[in-house]
DNA sequence: AGCACGCCGACT
DNA sequence: GTCGGCGTGCTC
């Protein structure tokens, strides 16, 4: 082989292709695939670093033009194949820069997102600038000089902000920094993970028969070489690990390896515990936030074949495994399994892939699949094992629902209605532990009705219309708009309001109502590191408090068996996010707030309040009935074209100029409709849900249609346009495949 | 993205 | 004339 393939690194379509380079004689033999290269690049070859991704011995390219490698980076590794065809694979599926795929599959150098946060520091004194200000002005160096003043008026400046808000250029920034006026920094943040010595116990799970049947059937099919994915659908403390398990020990076993991936939130010293203490050392986590050393030695161990299993979240799906025969996902519903910077894979769809290339299986499991997989197990896309019972016979938790209008009818204005303050007073009676959970999820200005608990929803769309500072309600979908009304639409009453309670209120409350109680609350504000979120639960599980308040980190994935009352403030409120998945999301965190309660010997209890009582996402949560949510959401999901009855594209537009912004969203908008494919909706454009963020103003397009493939096509073109004029270029676009959260 | 090339306005 | 900013196009 004499000539590389190599993808440049440097993230920008232009170059988004492989350049070939000659080995020279020294190298011949020791490239390897996934290897960083430094290469001679542009007219003044300046050292540039790049991804070998392939070899040929016949070039593809006028061989007097191409140039020769300089060298390897050093202590630079190979990657398995099968990770440079995943990036391949990602590029094409979820439309990003094959420099963007790699960065994001090869772990072991720094991903982008973290690693380029540059800033202009002003080197000079401010006295000193104002001279040299002055000078610039007077010479008309306009973009050296709006460059200085900005930085005479702060002494810092994010790299990003000055090219695009100054408008100056590379060349610009890169002058002042060699006159000494400024410097470009770039900063590398990581925090140290828990480190944690365990040990192996010799165990002895007895599964019970539905475990067993699950178990047996997945291997049964596993032996024969099918590899089918499968859902295993298992309510809440059903055992669903002891499962994991026991595949992992089998695959293990015939000499295979397995990779489990954990929501971001549930990647705990608890969880990683109970690994260890099953499969001793040759278990390790993956995770992004662990320093350079530490992942390395992962990595390493991984590749070398010291570890037999890998935890951790999305990422880990790219762990270095030479015969990986398992993928299990855990909680595949939930959404931080989609990856929320570019390229915006989803970890099932990946996991699905990668183990298509190694021949492994991949098993989902939920207590509350996601309406996708759920409906791929019914109609046998996927294979189906459910766990309908929790491990030693515990009962399910008795579930139910207190009518909020009608508390407020009967002169009850307190957040807590009797039956919850009833409740919680006998449980602080008997010294078992309480969960009041706030239910704030993708909440945003909603406005509802007290009397007849009616949220106002678009008339197109049927989402829930979202409340602006200057009194006006928007859909994010479509961009209708209307006047707040001063009555009800539904039933007049003059109750309307947002919902405004918030985590802080409900701890105060609790106070005020049981002063003896200790009470301990988890939110955004009392969790900034992950330390503080564990001690809290570390706290709280040890019994040093009776009531824990908190927003949704505190029901996913914990076991406190001291629990036997779970209250839930106010059910509705993810009712009223701005996007089609509301109800999915609101059953499903229902559904796992209520299966926290009675986890150990004694029966649990689950309150639930709204303002809906006959929501059937609330219904069907309170039952634990998932098939009669499924049935009922199907419907509407099939009536309006959602996923996955149809799929999903969706547009995001941002800059920092409003005006311009939404000239430029109509015009695509209208480039889309004119080039109409059968069968394609277009929805928008419309201002996003989080309209503006640091003064970028943000706008979106969804397009529907029941063929993924069209919609990839459609986005391919869209793309290959776009670049055509310049235009574009003023603004950010970004494409996102089946968006699982509102933008 | 970053670098050379070349056009065009201001100044010795 | 010429100096140097800024738009244009190319990179194996």
């Amino acid at each position: 082989m004499e000539f590389v393939n190599v993808i440049v690194d440097i993230s920008h379509e232009k170059v988004d292709r492989v350049f070939q380079y000659r080995i020279p004689e020294r190298l011949q033999g020791s490239l390897q695939a996934g290897m960083q290269v430094e290469i001679p690049f542009g007219r003044g070859n300046r050292p540039t670093k790049g991804y070998v991704v392939g070899f040929a011995d016949k070039p593809d390219y006028p061989p007097e033009k191409i140039k020769e490698l300089t060298g390897i980076v050093e202590g630079s590794v190979r990657a398995e194949a099968q990770l440079i065809a995943l990036a391949a694979w990602m590029k094409e599926r979820y439309g990003s820069t094959m420099n963007q795929a790699l960065k994001t599959v090869l772990l072991v150098k720094q991903k982008t997102r973290q690693k380029q946060s540059r800033k202009l520091v002003r080197l000079i004194p401010a006295p000193q600038g104002e001279v040299l200000l002055r000078e610039y002005e007077r010479k008309h160096y306009r973009a050296k000089a709006r460059l200085l003043a900005a930085l005479l008026q702060e002494e810092t400046l994010s790299y990003e902000k000055a090219v695009e808000e100054l408008k100056v250029s590379a060349s610009v920034i890169r002058g002042l920094a060699e006159q000494r006026v400024l410097r470009v920094e770039s900063e590398t943040s990581y925090r140290n993970p828990f480190a944690g010595h365990f040990v192996k116990k010799e165990q002895h799970v007895i599964l019970n028969e539905e475990q067993r049947a699950a178990v047996e059937g997945i291997w049964a099919g596993y032996q024969q070489g099918i590899r089918k994915t499968c859902l295993l659908h298992g309510v809440t403390g059903s055992g669903k690990t002891e499962v994991y398990m026991e595949l992992i020990a089998r695959v293990v076993r015939e000499g295979k390896q397995a990779v489990v991936l954990i929501p971001e939130i549930a990647l705990t010293f608890q969880t990683v515990r109970r690994f260890h203490e099953r499969f001793g050392d040759r278990v390790s986590v993956m995770h992004s936030r662990l320093s350079d050393g530490e992942r390395y030695d992962q990595f390493l161990r991984a590749k070398e074949g010291d570890i037999d299993v890998i935890i951790g979240p999305r990422s880990a799906l790219f762990v270095p495994f030479a015969r990986i025969g398992m993928i299990i996902m855990d909680e595949e519903h939930e959404s931080s399994y989609k990856s929320e910077t570019v390229p915006r894979y989803h970890a099932r769809e990946a996991a699905i892939f990668r183990a298509g290339m190694c021949e492994a299986l991949v098993v989902l499991g939920s207590a509350t699949p996601s309406v996708e997989s759920y409906e791929y197990a019914r109609t046998g896309v996927y294979g189906f094992y459910r766990l309908s019972r929790r491990v030693n016979d515990a009962a399910l938790p008795e579930v139910s629902i207190v009518d909020l209008r009608k508390e407020l009818r009967e002169g009850n204005r307190s957040i807590f209605s009797r039956k919850l303050k009833e409740a919680m007073s006998e449980r602080l009676q008997k010294g078992q532990q309480i969960m009041l959970f706030l239910n704030r999820r993708g909440l945003s200005g909603f406005v509802s009705c007290r009397s007849c608990g009616q949220a106002i929803k678009c008339p197109h769309c049927d989402v829930t219309l979202s409340l602006h500072n200057d009194g006006r309600l928007r859909c994010h979908y479509c961009g209708y708009e209307m006047r707040m009304p001063d009555a009800c639409p539904a039933c007049g009453s003059r109750y309307i309001s947002g919902f405004r309670a918030g985590t802080q209120q409900i701890e105060r409350e609790v106070r005020k109502l049981y002063p003896g109680a200790e009470v301990l609350r988890m939110d955004h504000d009392t969790t900034r590191t992950r330390e503080s979120y564990e001690q809290i639960l570390t706290a709280f599980g040890q019994g040093e408090a009776d009531v824990l308040v908190g927003t949704q980190m505190i029901v996913k994935g914990h076991d406190f068996p001291n629990v036997t009352l779970v209250g839930v403030l106010a059910a509705d409120l993810s009712l009223y996010a701005t996007d089609y998945r509301a109800s999915e999301r609101t059953f499903q965190i229902l559904t796992q707030a209520a299966g926290r309660a009675g986890r150990g010997e004694m029966q649990g209890e689950a309150v639930i309040q709204t303002y809906t009582p006959d929501h059937y996402s609330i219904r069907a949560a309170a039952e634990q009935d998932y098939e009669g949510f499924f049935r009922q959401e199907m419907i509407y999901r099939q009536m309006l074209l959602y996923p996955p009855a149809a799929s999903m594209l969706g547009i995001y537009l941002s800059g920092p100029d409003e005006g311009f912004l939404i000239k430029c969203s109509e015009i695509l908008g209208k480039m889309i409709r004119g080039r109409q494919a059968e069968g394609l909706t277009v929805i928008g454009p419309a201002a996003a849900v989080l309209s503006r963020k640091n003064d970028i103003y943000r706008r979106v397009i969804y397009l529907k249609h029941r063929e993924e493939a069209v919609l990839l096509d459609m986005e391919k073109r869209l793309e290959q346009e776009l670049e055509k004029d310049t235009v574009w270029q003023k603004i950010y676009i970004q494409f996102d495949h089946n968006p699982l959260n509102a933008y």
